[in-house]
DNA sequence: ACCTTACTTGACCGATCGGTCAGGTTCTGC
DNA sequence: GCAGAACCTGACCGATCGGTCAAGTAAGGT
């Protein structure tokens, strides 16, 4: 081989061993579940031993903290910067694309939580992730949202989740591009909340 | 104790010990998860025996089976109905009014099969309520849908299903009125619907 | 009384679960 | 060369998994 290449890698390095166990095991909580997940399942997909992925995680819940934390990382960024945000059309619009590419780049992570967590309660970063919806909850409906505008935003982020992950195996078999997507999500979503955003722009009561 | 009471009771008979297990075995395989459900705990949880669970239920795919069936069933009749009628905005409205009590007597079990259809391929009764689903899918978009109105089937369906289960567990702690919950679901859905439908009303292309 | 049927159970099976541990390999800094 | 860290693994642990089986009990028909 000639020593050409670079010690760190030209465009992209890649990725570690921990990288690769974290996806493998996000796939498998996602379409299976964290509980009906083995680790010899992760580690087996993976190409390693199951004693290798103890190596790398503590445990299974440390390794599904793990593997959640950057999407809720993601998300508590995008909510605290719209609540600093001003109030108004452009800050709601800004945020919905933001969450959008949320729903994009972490599907697996919140179709995960979304459908699991009355199960994980305990595990602390399901615990912290619940406080985090609950926080988004109130901030888009308000206290005072009627029923309707609740059932808006669980429809709204449960059916996204539910689209993008289990939705798109059987119902799109064939792959819909991803900014036919961005777009189709970004009119449904707006549409779904818009009726939400007008109390909002209103002090309530 | 007098003998006035009726051979079979006056009002509701008490479930069977079938109907029981049934019940917690769908409470258990919604909130964990199939694979993640133990016979044991749906056994403890019924008060029974594990071994009992398996002498009124040749397996456990076979309790999923028959958990499940009833409302593979129901959703089924639902479809032939719409589409046996005429086209029309009657129909469609009167379609939409039976998936939501659809969607409310059966809320455990469409979650079930929704968020684990994926990871439980081969098992019959999850087949043939896949098979079910596109067909629904089929219906309500025809061939030429665009990916937008796929994405509102997606939603409306996934969306629901989430939010009477999970989303109701940490959502809306308060849980609201039936009656409530139905108005509100009717206008969301009829609302999220409404622009595949008019495609629907004329010839596609 | 007796047999049958329906039902429930504990003991038991091989397999797999999450997790521990000691040992082996490879690479680095000295 | 050598110590030590980082990494990977098979063997092993007690517990639990889905499932089988024989025994036991209660009710009903004869």
């Amino acid at each position: 081989m000639p020593p050409e290449s670079s010690p760190t890698p030209p465009a992209l390095t890649r990725p570690s061993t921990g990288d690769e166990l974290r996806a493998t095991a996000l796939a498998q909580f996602a379409s299976i579940g964290f509980a009906g997940t083995s680790l010899q399942q992760i580690a087996d997909a993976a190409g390693y031993s199951k004693s290798s992925v103890l190596y790398h995680f503590a445990s299974k819940e440390a390794l599904l903290g793990e593997v959640l934390t950057p999407a809720i990382d993601r998300l508590e960024v995008i909510l605290n910067r719209y609540v600093d945000a001003p109030d108004g059309a452009a800050s709601r619009r800004r945020f919905v694309d933001d969450f959008i590419d949320f729903l994009l780049e972490f599907r697996l992570e919140l179709h995960t939580f979304i459908n699991q967590a009355q199960s994980l309660r305990g595990i602390p970063v399901i615990d912290r992730a619940g406080v985090l919806i609950v926080r988004l909850s109130d901030t888009l409906c308000h206290d005072g949202a009627s029923t309707e505008d609740r059932i808006r935003f669980g429809i709204a982020l449960g059916g996204a989740a539910y689209t993008l992950v289990a939705g798109m195996t059987f119902l799109d078999k064939d792959i819909a591009p991803a900014d036919e997507i961005r777009q189709a999500l970004s009119v449904v979503i707006t549409e779904l909340l818009a009726p939400v955003a007008v109390h909002t722009s209103q002090s309530r009561k």
